[in-house]
This record gives C-alpha cells, sequence and structure tokens, in this order.
DNA sequence: GAGCCGATATTCT
DNA sequence: GAATATCGGCTCC
C-alpha cells in the first residue's frame, strides 16, 4: 500500500514523480502499464478542470489525493487523472501515456489493434478498461483499478502541455526519456 | 508524413 | 451556440 502522502502536493511536483510508477486493471483479465507521460493540472491554472470550482464533473478532482478522476473528452474519449491535493482542493494528474507491461493481449483485445496501445490519454483508458463508472475510485485501497509505485525512470523530459488553449506556456508535462511522441 | 475531419458530453458565454 | 486535457480514418503529396 503506498504511502498516500507521496501524491500529496502541487501537481506540478507530483506529476513526475509518478513516471515509472504502474497502473493495474483487474477485470476482464490483468493489464499493467508504467506511467511514461503526464500532465499536472492546479487549481490556480485556467486550463484546470477545477479553476472554476467543483461541478458535478469534476467533484472528484477535489477528493483526496490518489483518487481517480475520469472525465469526457470531446464527447468520446475517457480521460484518467490522478487527484494530488487535500481534500477540498482541485488537483491532479493527466496520465497521457504508458506502455504495456503485462496483459498485452488483454489490452489488444480492448483496443481492437495490437499498437498504440496507451501512447495517448483516451487511449490508456481504453485499454486499462477504464470509464465514467470509475470516476471517484481510490486507487490506493484493494480493488480491480490501483496505483503500484515504480521506479523513475533514467531521466524525463519537460514541455508545454497538449491541446489546450489557456496557460498554454505553463511547463506542466512531463514525459519519461524514450517515449516522447 | 502532414493535414483535414467527424464523433459528441459537459461546460461556458 | 461554441469550445474542449482526443482519436482514427481519410486524403494528398
Amino acid at each position: 500500500m503506498i504511502d498516500r502522502a507521496r501524491l500529496e502536493g502541487h501537481a506540478a511536483e507530483v506529476a513526475p514523480s509518478l513516471l515509472g510508477w504502474r497502473l493495474v486493471s483487474e477485470r476482464d483479465g490483468r493489464a499493467v502499464v508504467t506511467i511514461t507521460e503526464v500532465e499536472a493540472y492546479a487549481p490556480e491554472d485556467p486550463a484546470s478542470h477545477s479553476h472554476r470550482g467543483p461541478t458535478p464533473r469534476t467533484r472528484s478532482m477535489f477528493g483526496p489525493p490518489g483518487i481517480l478522476y475520469v472525465y469526457r473528452s470531446y464527447g468520446i474519449h475517457w480521460c484518467a487523472n490522478v487527484t494530488t491535493g487535500p481534500t477540498g482542493v482541485g488537483s491532479a494528474v493527466l496520465l497521457r501515456g504508458g506502455v504495456p507491461v503485462e496483459g498485452r493481449e488483454v489490452m489488444e483485445r480492448r483496443r481492437g489493434r495490437s499498437d498504440h496501445l496507451a501512447d495517448g490519454p483516451g487511449k490508456l483508458c481504453q485499454a486499462m478498461g477504464i470509464e465514467g463508472a470509475d470516476d471517484g475510485t481510490d486507487l490506493l485501497a484493494a480493488g480491480a483499478l490501483r496505483l503500484e509505485a515504480g521506479p523513475p525512470p533514467a531521466g524525463y523530459i519537460t514541455t508545454p502541455r497538449i491541446g489546450i488553449s489557456r496557460a498554454v506556456d505553463l511547463p506542466w508535462r512531463f514525459v519519461a526519456d524514450g517515449h516522447l511522441s
């Protein structure tokens, strides 16, 4: 069991420390990915869903650290975040990408293809079987979706975030060496 | 390989 | 009514 305090802090500080951790999904078969790409979203950040306060969609973003926040992107894809703020503070890290380490067949079946299994936020959710019903899950508790600490990558690069139009210059995207797509 | 486009839930103006 | 923390399929070099 991970010490929840390891996930509590400013999203931009916690985000890079999540690189190398593993996300485990045990539903229709076991699938595990190593996290290789993340982005930070903080309450004072105009690009964050939490910036204007909680809404029905974003309420889990204001929970304690280690909670899964899942939202629908462009009305089509699911995207998964891990909360990092103390309860009441809307702060989270978007899981943008990972590499399969276990259960590759399970991921291929969910994705309907054998390449690009989890190299994007929507793809990662589909490969892991994460959807709206999983919003609010405690990733540090025993369950079908869990987060496990792993060794940090040899290095990582820092870049501006992808696909946003506000606060575009904040260097809050972190990609493990060798995984910049 | 680069670029356009459609799908469409939630929120904001 | 418009924008968005995306993706995959299509076109046209």
